[in-house]
DNA sequence: CCTACCATGTGCAAAATTTCACAATATTTT
DNA sequence: AAAATATTGTGAAATTTTGCACATGGTAGG
């Protein structure tokens, strides 16, 4: 595969994709998986899981298939979810809570050293995971004291594009917004808009093109 | 536009993001935008907004644009938020608590009107939004009474797949999944699979090839 | 009423992505 | 040791999606 190749926007996801199965592979100790049944779990064509891996360097063995905890490293290697990543949060309502608390998450390395409100009343308390709610105002210190990586948005719909400002201000290189507006930042700072109201609106979509009984 | 044209999957996203800035310049008192305008705050080629609106007909006026209002009720009306839809949640951990309480989602429309759960300790509780958790046993009677159109899973993964076979069994149309497994159901049943840890591992790889400083 | 102007809707070309199909290579069987 | 079988990696074809460019139709000003 050259090295020169373009990677699709969607190769890089599908490939977190196939680590969700590699990991239970390798928990019930099946050792060796192929692009076919790797594919099947994830609902995709194995020609796909291929290529996709492709991109990346030869993971395979002709006629065998693929290791297991050998894919499943290189794959966490690609996406650097083989190291930790130092996040904060602002807007600690419940999605923020949610994904603040989600031990899936911690698990694969993603740890929040910040939560930041704008709510006199959250201020200064705690979150069950112990992390303090801090004022947003403190927001550039902190980023920079804590050498914060990843800011997440979950604040109201309204705020998000303020609270990208302050982020990119304060030098951070990535940005999560899960709040249902696109946020725009420079080229200098990643930023992925998670917006999943958009997958209800979607399922609703093919729903109502359906006889719903 | 012929009406024949297969739609993208990517385009019915699209519309949903569309209608995000139309909200708020509806709001705002703004009557009329260009496809110019709105591809600016989404993000995307104004050519995309027009051929993506021509899939479902002819929404604009040349040489004006398009009426905020009436446009703003089309997208609604194709992506069948204009009604209400009844669901359920299965899991109601921090997750499954942020998506019921949801202000956002219940401004759509989107009506949680039973929540389940398996651990005894939730059961016969109630939600802070007065919703009662019930064990997952009563799902199939649940669903069947109550005319659940969507169920919502944010069960942990390895629960995921049980859920899902309960929900087809109780004759569910429609799944959300927000647990990082693929889940599999028959053709009469839509399936959207939402793993959002896939968007932080997007974002690590991104940031893992631009020097952090 | 005519001219200038503007922004949509869309045919077509380009680009991107997916899938096929098969050569390459490893393992197992005879 | 040859044949049969399995499965990867990849060039090329097929398909899908995007974006250009412009004809079309509507508005506004003179």
């Amino acid at each position: 595969m050259k090295k020169t190749a373009k990677i699709p926007y969607a190769a890089i996801e599908r490939l977190a994709l196939y680590s969700r199965p590699l990991k239970v592979l390798l928990k019930t100790g099946v050792t060796v998986v192929s692009s076919e049944k790797l594919a099947e779990y994830c609902g995709v064509n194995p020609a796909q899981v291929r290529k996709d891996l492709a991109y990346f360097g030869e993971f395979g063995v002709r006629g065998v298939g693929y290791d297991v905890n050998d894919l499943l490293r290189e794959i966490q290697s690609i996406l650097a979810t083989d190291r930790e990543w130092t996040l904060c949060i602002i807007g600690v309502g419940n999605l923020g809570h949610a994904i603040v608390e989600n031990d899936n998450f911690r698990e694969m390395g993603y740890r929040f050293v910040a939560a930041f409100d704008k709510d006199q009343e959250k201020i200064s308390k705690r979150l069950p995971c112990g992390l303090l709610i801090e004022s947003v105002e403190r927001l550039r210190d902190v980023v920079r004291l804590r050498n914060i990586q990843i800011g997440v948005i979950t604040t109201p719909p309204d705020e998000a594009q303020r609270v990208t400002d302050l982020l990119v201000d304060a030098g951070i290189k990535g940005i999560l917004n899960f709040s249902p507006t696109q946020v725009k930042a420079p080229k200098s700072c990643v930023v992925e808009n998670v917006d999943f109201a958009v997958r209800f609106e979607h399922l609703a979509y093919h729903l109502s093109k359906v006889p719903l009984k």
